[in-house]
DNA sequence: CGTAAAATTGATCTGTCTCAACGTGGGTGG
DNA sequence: CCACCCACGTTGAGACAGATCAATTTTACG
């Protein structure tokens, strides 16, 4: 257990991130501070909570990346979402008797668990109640939009899109500059994200890489020309209703 | 504007629905019958929201089959939801300023408009907003299986495993009996849902019906065997969070 | 430096798509 | 009430995206 000083972490991803939606108060954004003083650090692939399992916290990601997966019968894992700095999980699991899913790292992360009480400490805030609401509706709108990039474009143009989507959202927590980004996952994690083989990711970030669209190696992600990307995926950042608040994703055509 | 008397309506699906979750009050279920009096008559094929509409209502099902699309760039167009009788679409809505996906009837239905006000009403009701809570969870566990579904399995087993899953769905509203419902759907729209060709999903149906599984046949389905269908497409209730609380699905095995 | 994980390459196979035609059934107007 | 008609379902042939299997190379790291 690790108590973090604001040394260690000079802004905190979660306020970043609910202010894009809209401001908080001096005393919210130390409610937040506070809440997430305490956090761990998990290594690469561990697991935070598995399916069957009584959810009895939410999680907070400080650092790294983590992701919600199912297991299939014949062993397969199917990753159905991506958990970045300032993410949070689902806020009202607690009414449920056991988690239908599994959360788990990609990477190293630093986590902040949090208990009901907490979570209650935070909704009672109306600004950060509001902007929390907001995060919810967020997570659901990526994961239709995760839907339709598995269920109607091509392996190409998914994957492609999916990096257009975390520019944007490592953008909102100062993760990203206007090109480029660490990414932390191997291909076999892509592949399992994105329903393809693990070859097959390979070839197509290989095609992408041809086509100076993209620099990635060592985990560095480069985007070359963020609006041929954005445009050749059909990457519409309408479901991250970021609308006119900050300018988030570059101009596009 | 149909004005709906209880003799047209014998029992309200989402009382039905939200009862599977816990019991509520005859207060409550008064409350529910009321809100849901007024209802209209949608045709086939007919928006009730379109993507980038301000969302000022919300929809509850009472009659029919709507669902949840998106269009893309190229003209296809993807179903990420069904809305069966029972379903309300997100409660939470109000905050965004637009719609990021559009909700369209497949069959006609009977549909309610709920303004906030309405909403906000339900949700002062402590049991209700507790089996709406729950609702809305298991609408985003829904979601994830769906992503899990086309990305994870063959043809043959994601649409054995949406039959599965509207079976005990539907069960839930009493519109389904053991093994049998009405699913009116065209396969040109199973093909919209699946990720999958309409002649793919033509031929896909064939075999689960020469296979002895299913009869399909004039917007009729009847699922042969039961357990085998959910044994071979991997269909796990356990996302469904119906617990312990009814039999809603047959034994397995 | 050695080792294991990750990335890459090549060859082959197959599930699903596309295109194009034809069958069919239920609703509607004459 | 019948005949037409159009949406829907069905069939066949050929093409292709992506899977699989099996090495081999590169990278990260202890």
């Amino acid at each position: 257990m690790t108590v973090e000083t604001s040394a260690d972490m000079p802004v905190n991803p979660l306020i970043l991130k609910l202010e894009a939606f809209h401001a908080l108060s001096e005393a919210d954004k130390e409610l937040l501070t506070r809440l997430s003083t305490t956090s761990r650090t998990v290594g690469p692939r561990e697991d935070l909570i598995r399916e069957g399992d009584p959810p009895e916290r939410v999680y907070l990601i400080l650092e790294g990346f983590a992701c919600r997966y199912k297991i299939l019968p014949d062993g397969s894992r199917h990753i159905m979402a991506y958990m970045v700095p300032g993410d949070l999980c689902d806020l009202h699991v607690f009414i449920l008797k056991t988690m239908d899913h599994s959360i788990g790292t990609l990477s190293a992360c630093e986590v902040v668990d949090l208990p009901r009480a907490q979570v209650m400490e935070m909704i009672e805030r109306p600004a950060i109640a509001r902007a929390l609401w907001w995060s919810g509706l967020v997570d659901g709108a990526t994961l239709r939009e995760w839907l339709v990039n598995i269920g109607a474009r091509s392996a190409e143009e998914r994957v492609a899109h999916l990096l257009c989507e975390l520019l944007v959202r490592l953008r909102l927590v100062g993760l990203a500059t206007e090109d480029r980004y660490e990414l932390p996952i191997t291909q076999n994690e892509l592949g399992d994200t994105m329903g393809l083989s693990t070859v097959h990711v390979n070839r197509v970030l290989q095609r992408l890489r041809a086509e100076g669209l993209i620099i990635f190696k060592s985990q560095k992600l480069v985007i070359l020309k963020v609006a041929e990307l954005m445009a050749f995926s059909g990457f519409n950042p309408n479901y991250l209703h970021l609308e006119s608040r900050r300018t988030l994703y570059a101009a596009r055509g």
